[in-house]
Parts: structure tokens; C-alpha cells; sequence
DNA sequence: ATTATTACCATACAAATGTATGGTATTTAA
DNA sequence: TTAAATACCATACATTTGTATGGTAATAAT
């Protein structure tokens, strides 16, 4: 038996990681099968047999719910990456996820949220630095002094926020870039959400 | 009515919270009831309708396990931080958690994996500073050139790890701290786990 | 003194759940 | 060509699950 997924087990698995990674809880047999639109349990019953016996999930028998994923042994899970950020001058943002990186399972996505990489220094002083993920959480009001991300004439930049009367102000950390200042009527300008964390990965890093 | 939980509802969120962040899966009433040691699901039953009248959780109508956790809504959960570790010179460690951080829900702490907080600047060359949290792995073999917390004649230490003939070396990133060299059979040296991560909120950080 | 809240217990029940078993059709491998 | 694996379906069943209802006892609030 080889250790490959079909198609379809993937997209299984795929959903099951939904489930488990997005929502919080991992699905019954009958939510799965309604997902993919089966008929019947059995149906997804044999597919999940399948995935775990070629180890990717493991199942509890008898408990409801009871789908861990193996994946985790491994610690590092793919997560998309939507786009690239410019913490220095603004780039054009990307229509779908530009990568994948190994996000580790310890960080678990809030609903909605999404990472983004910070490209360039400006951000050095708040010590985001070119390469960080950024997590960024699009529910949340920002206030004055948090980091955010916005879309600024089509283009992403994370800044410090600031409300004024009139305007909105995007701060770098670094000096060497001015401040933003935008009209608060200014139509081609969103704040997409706030920072609410960074990551970053040890793994490919090497002492200079 | 309040807004306070009881000592008993306290113990039975924070066993919740313990369940689906580290099983990664919400118990069953029967489970909760089980871990209690209470004879019957119905006093677990009422104990979560009045946590969830208090607002700590959502519960998902006739779905077994759909416990939610309200919390996530304010996106950070406290968090035990085990000790400090001195990236620069070594910190003696102390026993028990010496404070808890708002962790935010998106980190999700694999099994068995802790937190320390950073103390000192020696890692600055590998964007660690004074005040971020680092996410140690217990379970991983360290790999040359990854960065390892250790135990040190009673002390921690946060550095990367090289693998010699008779000797471990600990490097410091910042080239003001020497080099560290232990003889393998050095007893009172010990590798704790491997940094799998770096985890900085940006909350309480402000703007120079 | 009375009412509410808390903290348990027991019983009951419909619906959901995991699992087992058997079947069909198609694709892939030996 | 034959056997295996894949991808579905249907039916059946014991358990589990969430929930409802009713009860007791202790404590706290009015």
C-alpha cells in the first residue's frame, strides 16, 4: 500500500484540516459527507479508514469527533501566505496566495485571519523584519498606535495607525520613512486589519 | 447575574480550554462528567449553560462537542510562562510559572511545549530580543545550527547548538558573547527542547 | 423568612454517531 | 485475465450524545 493520497482523500484531508485548524472542531462522518454531498456515512467512513491507514489521521475509536491529524507530530503545518507586505515603500498585492509556508501548529489561525510576509526595514524598530509572517486578524478595530495592515492604492503596507480629526496617519517605526497621511474620504484606502502577531520560523535561519 | 464564574465553573472552563487547545478537540458532557467525576452528564449540562450565560462559551445546539470558546473573540488566552532564560548570560530558572502571558489564540501550544520569555540581547543577530517569548519543543532533536534552550549548572540559556566530537558548543548570535563549550559527559548540562518559534505581541509596544 | 443560586443526583428520549456488512461500478496493477 | 484498490450506495445496530424534566441539599441574597 503506498503512502499517497487519491484526489479525493486529499480534499478529505484537506477539509478535515479546515475543520479542525479553522472552525476548532473536527467534523462527525455525516458533516463530511453532507460537505462533499454523499449520500451516505459509509462513504466517508472508507475514505477516512483509507487516510489513516496510510497515517495521516488517526481515529479514536468509538468517540465522536475523534479525527486527530498526524501532521501535528510534525509540527510545522502549510499554511498560505496571501501576500507580500511592504513595510517600506507599498508593493502591489497579489491576487491568491503567493506561497506556502511551514507554520508551526502551535499557531493556530483565528477564523479569517490571514499571513501575510513583511518585505523591507521599515517596520525594524518595532522588530518586524524583512522575511517575518505576519498574522493578520481583519475583525478587529484598530486603535490608535497598533499595527496594521492596509491596502493603500491597490497595494499592502503594514504601518502604525493613528486617528486624527481629519486624517488617518501610517507611521513607520523606522525614521528613515515619512508618515502617511490619507484623507479620511480617500476612496482607494482600507484598513484590511491589525497585526495581532509575528512569526517567525527558525528553521531556515543560519548564524552569519 | 453576574458575570463571575464560580470556583467550579472556573475549573471546568479551564479544563475546556485545556482539552481543545492541547487534544485539539472539545469533550463530550460524558468526558467532562468522567474527568469530574460527577455520576451524571446533566450536572455538567448545568454547569455549562450557566458558563455560557456568562459569556465564556458557545455551545453549538444538538452537535456533540461543539463547545466554543468565547475567549477567542478577545483573541488571547493567558498563558503560563515557565521561566526567564538569558540569552546572554545565564538566568537561574525558577520553579514554577513566573507569570502568564496573553498568548493570542492563534498560537496554539503543541503538546508538552512551553513558553519562556527572553531576557538580554545576545540573540539580537537572530531577531530575538529582551521580551519576546520563544516556544520550546521538548520533543525534537536538536539538529546543528538550531537554536536550543538548555539547562546550564541550574541556569537556562537560549542559543543556537553545534554538535562537535566531544564537546557541544552554544553560540551566541551577538558576537559580545563568547562561544559556550561543555564536554559531552558534563552532567549537569541538558538540552531542554528546540525554539521552534518566536512569538512577539505587539500590544503593549508603542512607538518611540 | 423567603427566594435565588449553586451543586449535585436520577431518569428518559429522540437524534446523532461510529461501525459493521454487503453490494455495484470503475479504474489500476500484476 | 484476474485481482486489488477506489469510490460510491444502502441498511442495520448498539452506544453515545445533547437535552429536558424533576428532585434534594446547601449556601447566599433580599
Amino acid at each position: 500500500m503506498s503512502r499517497e493520497l487519491t484526489e479525493i482523500q486529499k480534499k478529505i484531508l484537506e477539509h478535515l484540516i479546515d475543520q479542525i485548524k479553522g472552525k476548532g472542531i473536527p467534523p462527525t462522518l455525516a458533516e463530511v459527507a453532507r460537505h462533499f454531498g454523499y449520500k451516505n456515512r459509509a462513504t466517508v467512513q472508507q475514505h477516512l479508514s483509507a487516510i489513516e491507514k496510510k497515517g495521516y489521521i488517526r481515529k479514536n475509536p468509538k468517540l465522536s469527533r475523534a479525527i486527530e491529524l498526524t501532521l501535528e507530530d510534525k509540527f510545522f503545518v502549510p499554511r498560505p501566505v496571501l501576500g507580500e507586505v511592504a513595510a517600506g515603500n507599498p508593493l502591489t498585492i497579489y491576487p491568491d496566495a503567493i506561497d506556502t509556508i511551514d507554520l508551526p501548529t502551535i499557531a493556530r489561525m483565528p477564523k479569517d485571519s490571514f499571513l501575510l510576509r513583511v518585505k523591507g526595514d521599515s517596520l525594524k524598530d518595532a522588530y518586524i523584519f524583512s522575511g517575518d509572517i505576519v498574522i493578520v486578524n481583519p475583525n478587529l478595530e484598530p486603535k490608535n498606535g497598533q499595527i496594521v495592515a492596509a491596502i493603500l492604492d491597490d497595494a499592502a503596507v503594514v504601518k502604525r495607525f493613528y486617528k486624527k480629526k481629519n486624517e488617518i496617519e501610517l507611521v513607520s517605526e523606522n525614521p528613515d520613512y515619512e508618515p502617511i497621511v490619507i484623507d479620511k474620504k480617500y476612496g482607494s484606502f482600507k484598513i484590511v486589519g491589525i497585526v495581532v502577531g509575528v512569526y517567525r520560523s527558525m528553521e531556515r535561519r543560519r548564524a552569519g
